[in-house]
DNA sequence: TTTTAGATCGTCT
DNA sequence: GACGATCTAAAAT
């Protein structure tokens, strides 16, 4: 069942968990359909989170964290991989998606990742597990791409939108951590708990077990 | 197994 | 001009 628009007016926190549990869908030009189930995500605040591409004000980049709610916010980093965001009520806030479990058109994803990397001989043995396990493989294993997918309002294209298991209420145990690679942002908001995933989940992106705490269960 | 180095360019100062 | 909300390959342990 397709999310709509009201399905996402909420705050950043709030979407961060809801997210989880959901199933990220893409529709390719071949009218393929690529499926995965997210499994990690991250808080980005508006106005006050320092780690927030968002905290010096509103910029032509970081525009779709200030758009309505529901929109994809995709940059691009390091000056070559992308990363995919979902903002949320608050103007400057959005949602980093940073691991998927791969649902469906495996070899598809497969076939986008082998196409990114030099060494295609090493990528022959490349698991499953490693396709949508981190923010940037998932959007090459997806083709989210700035050019064809930033700005787009999830409820009301064709390309790339959301969907929950209708009929289906899995219980989800969630684990809050302190968000990845934001150190420099400085200690106060580098280490509040503000990344979330699902506990046990084979596919987030970098577990961190002696840490792991559950904080809230169940949830739908 | 863990650590380090390098790739590479749009964005903002 | 400096720097990444990262990933892979190579090197070190």
């Amino acid at each position: 069942m397709r999310l709509k628009s009201n399905d996402f007016d909420m705050n950043c926190i709030e979407m961060a968990k809801f997210l989880l549990g959901k199933v990220l869908v893409r529709q390719l030009e071949d009218n393929t359909f690529l499926r995965g189930k997210i499994v990690e995500t991250e808080s980005y605040l508006g106005g006050i989170d320092k780690a927030s591409h968002s905290f010096n004000g509103r910029t032509p980049r970081n525009a779709p964290m200030f758009m309505k709610e529901g929109t994809a916010y995709v940059y691009m980093t390091y000056g070559m991989y992308h990363c995919f965001n979902i903002s949320s009520r608050e103007p400057g806030a959005a949602v980093l998606i940073r691991a998927l479990e791969p649902l469906e058109g495996l070899d598809i994803m497969h076939k986008h990742r082998l196409n990114k990397v030099k060494n295609k001989q090493a990528f022959k043995s490349l698991k499953d597990i490693d396709l949508c396990n981190g923010p940037s493989k998932l959007c090459i294993s997806m083709d989210i791409h700035k050019d064809n997918c930033n700005k787009l309002n999830l409820c009301d294209n064709d390309l790339l939108w959301l969907e929950s298991f209708p009929n289906f209420n899995e219980t989800l145990n969630i684990v809050t951590a302190k968000r990845i690679g934001i150190d420099s942002a400085g200690e106060e908001w580098a280490n509040k708990p503000l990344r979330f995933y699902i506990f046990g989940n084979p596919h987030v992106s970098k577990r961190n077990r002696t840490a792991e705490k559950l904080i809230e269960l169940p949830t739908t």
